[in-house]
DNA sequence: CTGAATCCAATAGGATACTG
DNA sequence: CAGTATCCTATTGGATTCAG
């Protein structure tokens, strides 16, 4: 067979019928930029012009964009503060936290990947 | 766990800047079926036909489109049988199958998730 | 500073038909 | 069975400009 493990998933885990959902955040977290954003918020970016600086070479519109799509899948919260001028603040969510650790495995992944393929 | 702790990241782990596999790996990830396709893998899928029965809509083009795309990326194994007729089978690298692992616990996260949104 | 609006080019995806 | 070819539409992304 494969390897040591029979490698079953419930069927439920990854496959588009049983969890459309699952798919949804895939397509998310895969577009571009979205990972570059979750990162530079777990380094502590809050304000637009903090994740721009971060984030080499995304643009105003995309950033706006993302920031949208994450706030509104509720894995960023945006908070606006009432001063002169207004400030705005994006923090992860709880579930933005969490999406984040649920992603380290992978990063762990794509990391030891590009070790054996850089050599 | 999570509201206790800063939660940092290395650097190293999400960063485009720091490791642009991680993005590419997302981004063909996040693409439209490539989880039903990993996950019809995992589930026994092997040939062509297969896979196209598991995978509820995807037409002939994308499939074999994505089937390219993840042997290129080393993720699944394309191997031509001899035979009248000739048979193709495409399997899970070990590669595909550290991914798999590596995304169960993104599977988690979004089965949790919706089970919350879903009430 | 924090975006929204607009315009344009490139890419992805769907449907259908056809081939060795 | 295992795809390819073609056509067409929708979505993305980039650049630039404008506004509260």
């Amino acid at each position: 067979m494969i390897g040591t493990q029979p490698l079953r998933l419930e069927r439920s885990s990854i496959h588009d019928d049983s969890c459309p959902s699952f798919q949804a955040a895939l397509e998310l977290i895969g577009r571009r930029w979205t990972g570059s954003i979750l990162s530079a918020a777990a380094q502590g970016a809050r304000r637009f012009g903090e994740y721009r600086a971060v984030i080499d070479g995304i643009s105003d519109r995309l950033l706006a964009q993302r920031l949208r799509e994450l706030e509104t899948e509720g894995l960023i919260e945006r908070t606006v503060i009432p001063s002169t001028p207004v400030q705005i603040r994006y923090d992860l969510s709880t579930e933005g936290q969490a999406l984040l650790r649920a992603l380290q495995p992978l990063a762990h992944w794509s990391i030891q990947r590009s070790a054996r393929q850089g050599r």
